[in-house]
DNA sequence: AACCATATTGACCGATCGGTCAGAACAATC
DNA sequence: GATTGTTCTGACCGATCGGTCAATATGGTT
């Protein structure tokens, strides 16, 4: 085959690198970058070391990998937002989205929570361009939102950095909740209560008026 | 002298103790405990490595210690709360204590953040003891407020986490709010402005009345 | 000056770090 | 069955890890 860097190549080749990925974002979730070992993720994936280094190259290459993956995931957030659309819907769907993406990716949230702890090294780019422009122009739908009076006069950036914080807390302080609350892990009960709980305050916060449809518990996409 | 840990024991003692924990919290908060390096913290406190034991006994000696000078400084958060307190003024100072904290001893707070990312090995017994009973029995009160009318009936824990969610973030993801808004740091403006955003909506969120007292500029409601 | 507790530090230890490499094992093609 | 390219891995490398220790320096008491 004179196939280079083809999709397809070797679906074993895919499942062992998605193997390691996923041991490594475990273990860098829980130490950062500096803190992880590459023994460790071995050992975690059940390979050799050698075989984490012939698969991903080197230890900053995998971890930019694992970035990347995660920044990915986020991209569908807040994507059809528009000075048109019902504020209470767009945010609860906001809020919703930010707590399953949480839940579904703990590992991969708390990496990227390790990373920007650690100063956002190898974030920098991301930070300052994609995601400022994603929060530039969100905070400017917003803003056209309060002026057109369908809620209060807040200040946008604040109110995603908000949203981020309260939705993020419930999957990168897990260890703290759930030793306070005596449990062993939040369940579905609990996630629900949560989410209805941020919707409630931070729609009523934001002078967004009890929105008539969309109160249903879930149903389709 | 027959003193053996007295208070006062050489000033100078004291003085490069507090340079090398301050050292030591800065590279531990950046890192985590297995990614800090004391090699680092010595550099950073300008001493020999050997010193830093000499003083501190072992890396994880001085890790504790640090959690410990943190977890003092908190103590006064929410003190004196009581059923017959103002929720309004209450939650109020609750959010900008927490804030004010989070500006004062960012390092500590950020040291704090990446225990719990690691799952909180050293502070087991802290957080299923000493702040789970401060949890409940703030909790309990609060929701007394909401019997007494005072406030809407939301689950009082979870406004805890809300309150501490929100306020941390501005010091946890410094790095990553400093970028996306383009600015070296968050300026006394930029948090008043924050503090005053939480507030809005927190309190507006719980239905809590405008306080009598303790208005400021703001508009919308 | 003699004494002693404390402070200071370079040198060193075994373990582990990220990374390299030679060669064995394997699979597909001719 | 020989050839070829990929996969796999034990052994090894220099650097750094947390920690120990002996030797020296320092400062106060007598």
């Amino acid at each position: 085959m004179t196939v280079e860097t083809a999709p397809n190549e070797s679906a074993n080749r895919e499942r062992i690198e998605q193997r390691i990925l996923n041991a490594a974002e475990q273990i860098f979730s829980l130490h950062g970058y500096r803190g992880a070992s590459l023994q460790a993720i071995a050992d975690k994936a059940e390979l050799p070391k050698a075989n984490i280094l012939y698969y991903m190259g080197s230890k900053q290459a995998l971890y930019v990998r694992l970035l990347n993956r995660m920044m990915r995931r986020w991209n569908a957030v807040l994507e059809n937002i528009t000075p048109e659309s019902d504020p209470g819907e767009v945010l609860s769907d906001f809020i919703r989205t930010k707590i399953v993406l949480g839940q579904r990716y703990p590992d991969g949230s708390k990496l990227f929570a390790a990373e920007i702890l650690a100063g956002a090294p190898f974030l920098d780019e991301y930070l300052a361009g994609e995601l400022r422009d994603w929060v530039t122009s969100r905070a400017a739908i917003i803003r056209q939102w309060s002026l057109q009076g369908k809620m209060d006069d807040v200040d946008p950036r604040w109110l995603i950095f908000l949203i981020w914080s309260a939705t993020q807390h419930y999957t990168e302080y897990s260890a703290q909740i759930t030793r306070v609350l005596g449990r062993d892990a939040l369940n579905e009960e609990d996630l629900a209560s949560i989410t209805q709980f941020l919707e409630h305050v931070i729609l009523k916060g934001c002078g967004i008026s009890p929105l008539a449809s969309s109160q249903a518990s879930s149903a389709a996409n």
